[in-house]
DNA sequence: CTGTTTTATTAACATCGTTAATTTAGCAAA
DNA sequence: TTTGCTAAATTAACGATGTTAATAAAACAG
């Protein structure tokens, strides 16, 4: 890209592009690999331009990680509006976290595991945000369980919690042992999950 | 201390001062929030005195693990030598390292979560260390269970990572959400440490 | 006392996140 | 077209980082 056009672009834009490139850094060389001189190579500007847009590396992580809750937030809806029953919708729900976290396990590492972003669930639940917004409606998928008389009355957020204790191991273990194969990860993934549902349900 | 008196340390016995102030530092600052000019400060000496003892700062790092390995190996030995059934072995073994993890959760993330220390699981295997005599001995333990008749026959590694990702899982959420009450993460340990193993049983 | 080895230090290099000061481009009004 | 203003981008710099090289000082063996 020449040096005149750099001008020509919106401020919306720019900001969307600059984003990507940190994530696809982010992702690939994990949160102490990342630095903005890199990311500044590779958008080809200079690394105190990123500032114009962003605030400090953390508010570029945090623009990532508001990235990914909005569309988990989007497809929690999805899957609501579309499954047949409250367990289907929380099977599901439940299982989208865990294969996103095998597909992307940098990502979910990046997003869970890194940085407390959200600070405390006080915290997180103050201050307007996707993550919040997730959060909500994860915690209401099992409360209609609960509702519908389908699983035993353990408190919400011991599911919910007992839940992404779940998940978490799952990429943990997987972001720790390499040679974890992608089926086994599956398998024990899909197992962990079927025997939790069942331990849960009546 | 004076400045005379700092040539009248042992090298083993100042190796192990480093080390425990390192301890220390990385456990109160995490990973990234430790340097070796902090370190330095803290023992009284110049940073580069560090590198006569320790190759690098990942060199330290590796040091604490070796630590935590070899206790946690000397502990699975005895539960081993004291208890008296296979089960009991298994429950106990995986309880004690949920239960550190509760007690030390900065430095299970710092030995499980920060980096990838011993590399993949066949250089783990590959290489003479705390952590693969560890490793050894908790999969001989699921092993005698397995011998005994006493779990449904799945394959012992799956088994295993089983038990580290529900580890895994419970300390990672602990991190994850500080105003997770130290009772309520021990109860849905225990709890998840029940369900798991009457699910592994025949 | 001398020579060698061990221990510690100072100085320096490259890199990092970030800020301040300055230049350049785009545009509207005179 | 020229003037002035604003937005966008850059250069230079500060302090902190991990780490290495060169050097000084202490400990010790002969």
């Amino acid at each position: 890209m020449g040096v005149i056009e750099k001008r020509a672009k919106h401020k919306e834009e720019f900001r969307r592009e600059i984003l990507d490139s940190a994530r696809e850094i982010f992702i690939n060389d994990g949160y102490d690999g990342f630095s903005m001189r890199k990311l500044a190579e590779k958008i080809d500007y200079s690394p105190t331009t990123i500032y114009l847009y962003f605030k400090n590396k953390d508010d570029l992580l945090f623009a990532i990680c508001e990235d990914f809750f909005a569309n988990f937030f989007a497809e929690l809806n999805h899957i609501r509006s579309v499954s047949r029953g409250p367990i289907e919708t929380l099977r599901k729900a439940f299982l989208y976290l865990v294969e996103f976290g095998l597909k992307n396990p940098n990502q979910y590492k990046l997003i869970f595991f890194t940085k407390s972003v959200y600070g405390t669930r006080e915290e997180l639940v103050e201050e307007e945000s996707m993550a919040r917004n997730t959060y909500f409606v994860f915690k209401e998928i099992v409360q209609d369980c609960i509702n519908a008389g389908k699983l035993r009355e353990i408190e919400v957020d011991v599911i919910v919690d007992t839940l992404s204790i779940a998940s978490h191991g799952v990429i943990a273990k997987n972001l720790h042992c390499p040679n974890f194969s992608k089926e086994r990860s599956d398998i024990v993934a899909h197992t962990l999950v079927d025997v939790l549902l069942r331990g849960l349900q009546k």
